[in-house]
DNA sequence: CCGCTCTTTTGTGCATACATTCGCGTGAGA
DNA sequence: TCTCACGCGAATGTATGCACAAAAGAGCGG
């Protein structure tokens, strides 16, 4: 593995993590050492950190860990929702209906899984199965990458919010929904369902 | 100005104008040499292009400009159409009347525009106020800058279609109409004047 | 005592030298 | 003649040195 990918994984993780919280200022220097570098890969790093808008101030005196604001999540949300929206329709379009029928029927007892920290992780794990699915099923790598650099932001976020098990277990019915819409190829409703989720997350870590 | 900027805006303008066609294979010894910097503040530029997805294959053997087939024409309507829709809508929420109104005024009489070359360049330069205006009015700096992202790809495949009169005079009414959405704050309309007016769009370019 | 300026210092931007890896061609052996 | 392996070369990946610029601190003047 080169030297760059290592400094930028590690920088990003950290900073996704919040073992990086917003305002530290990154300098070449010492990250360099810190991360046992040279200052040429870390600066391709921090380029790339840049471009993912999750350091900033490359011009001038070192870079900054970009903050996570209020404001920033309700814009994130705009852009998240028109995105997913149009994820949703797609996939409600041009999806394998076998294999929504097969996360339909997990989602179906999905709400038994939240009693354990064990079942939780494979709950966790059943939503980024069921994301993967409708990124496979848009058919539309751009919309995905895009997606990407939203779901980014939105993780870092998430650190913020609390996981309590009654929104959970709404999100889980909330997905179902969604499911449902995209298995019956209903594209408008597929939509909506999203739009329903997406405002429920956005109020449940606003108010948390 | 920095080498490495030069570098990146010189290579960004030299692909979108096509001077690089999609293919073009950007060796890092001989970039650096025909731009007169050296490999480090070169390889910090296509570090930057490789993020926009203008060139790839970074990892390997250097950089390919990437292309621009008729799928991802498809793919990136896609996504503009979700997000300039959301951008509408949100415009229409939080506009300042008073600019688009002025705009409103603009437009009416752009028709006119159409004849000669000097009013085709004050019409393109009054769709890009419109742009502007409408990117301001969204009050929402990630949704531009994640638009942004997407207008730069526009920007190469409006190379490969025709800019016909009637096309542009058609185009100057869909405006219009997104605009008086706009004023009258009517958000869906505005979101579905410019689903209009993008699919128009992308059906002269798929067309042509 | 406060402010301004000059100096020092620290850090970034760039260039170049060195290391490493990947690809390609050539040659030998089956 | 075909295939595989070895070596050479070129291009990428990394490290480091140098130069410049900006920020911090000290000294001087008001």
């Amino acid at each position: 593995m080169r030297a760059s990918d290592r400094a930028y994984t590690a920088l990003r993780e950290q900073i996704l993590d919040g073992d990086l919280p917003a305002g530290t200022v990154l300098a070449e220097v010492e990250q360099s050492v810190r991360l046992g570098v040279s200052r040429t890969p870390l600066r391709e790093a921090l380029t790339r950190l840049a471009s993912e808008s999750l350091v900033s101030g490359h011009s001038g005196r070192g870079v900054v860990v970009t903050d996570v604001s209020i404001e920033r999540v309700n814009e994130l949300f705009e852009v998240r929702q028109a995105l997913e929206e149009q994820a949703a329709r797609l996939a409600a379009r041009r999806r394998d209906p076998a294999v929504f029928q097969h996360l339909q029927r997990e989602f179906r007892t999905a709400h038994e899984l939240l009693g354990t920290d064990e079942g939780l992780r494979r709950y966790y794990d059943l939503v980024q199965r069921l994301d993967d699915a409708i990124d496979e099923a848009t058919g539309n790598a751009f919309l995905v990458s895009t997606l990407a650099g939203v779901r980014t932001h939105i993780a870092r976020i998430r650190r913020l919010s609390s996981d309590n098990p009654d929104r959970l277990r709404d999100a889980a019915r909330e997905h179902l929904a969604i499911i449902d819409a995209i298995v019956d190829g209903e594209e408008s409703l597929a939509a909506h369902a999203t739009q329903l989720h997406l405002y429920r997350s956005l109020k449940n870590i606003v108010t948390s």
